[in-house]
DNA sequence: TATTGTTATACTCTATAACTATA
DNA sequence: TATAGTTATAGAGTATAACAATA
């Protein structure tokens, strides 16, 4: 891939035009930057149509399962792990005391901070939800084998950790 | 990866707890939407560092790209092909010829419709942001090889076409 | 002094619904 | 009737900055 390579009619791996409005995408189509978010967008989209009744999302699934392995963890330690703002996170927490799917203890050293912890109708939905998310795993990569899974997941994890 | 196999101590592919706040992540770092979402938050930061000081994203990027090279599409014709709604894009559009590198024309047939074109700023500054482009894929992909980073961007396509 | 959490403010992305102009 | 675009409204995610309580 060259960054000349700007002509329009530059559409030979254009796989996007089968299915959407069928217009050139350019050279986006080899930027692995665009094709994760491709990818990502289709497994939002499938995410949603499973677990958007129970008005949850990917990135808040993922909270409460932080919240559950990690009882008691504060808030500032929880926006740390997951890379956003302590207000940020203090919002989406009110969200899930509002629903009382999580709780906010004491805690019991640090009189400033707050403990979280899954109360019992957020450890039984998470509970609920978990048949529901691997489903959805099997579904949005039915079409690659077992093998092929694996060899994704691994590439992904180097590029997240490096 | 079994449903049942939730136990606290499962920490044993938890790859995340070395950087971020060293809390476990459980079952979480097997499921690919999980990665893909790291593996985004990774790409959309480096991007932020190299793109960020001219107050665009990747999402922004990609229409830019789009209009580039469908000169003349309409709104309803790029919502389209990006999947979101014409209300959403055609507030981005505005923020857009705010900054003067998008221009509504009259659409020549249907006088309903705009026609959406880069204005010579907007070339230049899509001409200028390439070379960042093409730098930041080589640094998010270094850890990988060529057939590796082929093997990447192949797997994806095939999640999101599907 | 530094940290925890909250609040105020702001911007973007997202959607739905109602509206107008036109097809 | 259907479509293109706008506007109003609402919710969520994101951030920065200032603040009170506590360490």
């Amino acid at each position: 891939m060259t960054a000349d390579n700007t002509s329009p009619a530059d559409n030979r791996n254009d796989s996007q035009r089968k299915s959407k409005g069928n217009i050139s995408t350019g050279f986006l189509s080899e930027l692995i930057g665009y094709q994760l978010r491709r990818a990502q967008t289709a497994l939002f989209q499938d995410f949603s149509t499973v677990l958007g009744k129970q008005h949850i999302t990917p990135g808040q699934f993922g909270l409460l399962v932080r919240i559950k392995y990690n009882a008691g963890i504060s808030q500032t330690g929880l926006a740390k792990a997951v890379g956003v703002e302590r207000s940020t996170l203090g919002e989406t927490i009110d969200r899930f005391e509002k629903r009382k799917l999580v709780e906010r203890r004491k805690h019991e050293t640090d009189r400033r901070a707050y403990a979280l912890y899954l109360t019992d109708k957020g450890e039984t939905f998470l509970q609920s939800a978990m048949p529901l998310i691997f489903e959805h795993e099997e579904r949005v990569t039915r079409c690659l084998s077992s093998a092929e899974r694996e060899t994704l997941i691994g590439l992904l994890r180097r590029i997240a950790d490096q």
